[in-house]
DNA sequence: GTCTATATACCGATAGAC
DNA sequence: GTCTATCGGTATATAGAC
């Protein structure tokens, strides 16, 4: 992928994070990128294009980042590093990029819907896996069900990244959701 | 009020829900609405008037549910209360009007983010007001303290109402969230 | 690959008739 | 209060030179 190309998705995504798919221009995004705003429509002819080529990349990142943190040593590890990474999220100011899209997936072409539907549920039904292993191993002894639980932390976790920016807490939300998460998951993981 | 300036203001807010404040236009709501663009102008002079219009009556709307909720026997009847009313937005297909506008929030003239934020304040607050008051009278067994649980219960809601739309699972997210939050506060409220 | 120039459509907003 | 007509600005997108 040219140099080009890559900056382009860049920008965008950052541009989707701050301000959503709808509120940024391809003159916005060609000022970031530092080219004229036809040159865009070379690499991605579409709005829509890009918007797609934004997803499949994320959702490539998102697989990248599940196979690193399946790695580590225990489900309350692994959980943990993903809320990290959404704590990170919010430090920077920024919305996970598919919840914003979630927001306005009214207005989105039904190809990026099917892409920020796919992330989403790969990453709640990633998340309820985490939870049953770690009631099997017993780390976990939790008494709400691993899917219930899983769609309370990746609900929570997406609405505390705009809530945050919202309300000008950035920095303690994500912090104050997973104190009240591992005490939801009970057992050891509370230590 | 004018009847048309009541409609003006009703469709607007289902548009908000549905598609976001930067994604309708004068048009779409002059159509909903039986009229001509222009005459819109007429109610609202501009688009940030109409937001703060918008948000002003459902700020106000809000501070009469919650009297409403006040006056219920206890704090559980009334933090469920409030949930339902986030489970019927659900099952209408709509995101609250504060969550649409926190995920626009950047784009937002600075007059309605400040209405965004109180609105999120507002009720947060008063959830942690609830979970207070139950904690003292026994109701509730918390291990999180109560601004934690509340801001895991307005981000998860929030969260929530959009995440359904975008993954077509209207009607079953708050549920889940419900649930675990119950177990969550502990106590008698489990019952 | 990037440019200038342009097409077409829509935006919020205004003027002025009725 | 609502209308028609229109303004200036901006959106995505295209054509064609370099």
């Amino acid at each position: 992928m040219s140099d080009t190309k890559t900056k382009l998705l860049d920008e965008a995504q950052a541009l989707v994070q701050v301000r959503g798919f709808n509120a940024f221009s391809f003159k916005d995004l060609a000022q970031a990128v530092g080219i004229r705003t036809p040159s865009v429509h070379y690499h991605f002819e579409t709005k829509s294009e890009l918007g797609e080529a934004l997803l499949g990349r994320y959702i490539e990142e998102l697989e990248e980042q599940l196979q690193e943190l399946d790695a580590l040593h225990s489900p309350k590890a692994r959980l943990a590093a993903l809320i990290q990474s959404y704590r990170s999220t919010e430090s920077r100011g920024l919305a996970c990029v598919c919840g914003s899209l979630a927001s306005d997936v009214e207005t989105l072409p039904e190809s990026m819907q099917r892409l920020v539907e796919r992330y989403l549920e790969r990453t709640e039904s990633w998340v309820a896996t985490q939870l049953e292993q770690g009631k099997r191993n017993g780390d976990f002894a939790p008494r709400a069900t691993s899917s219930d639980l899983a769609e309370l932390l990746v609900s929570s976790l997406q609405g505390a990244l705009f809530l945050a920016r919202a309300r000008g807490k950035v920095g303690s939300m994500v912090d104050s959701i997973e104190r009240a998460f591992w005490i939801q998951v009970g057992g050891t993981s509370t230590n």
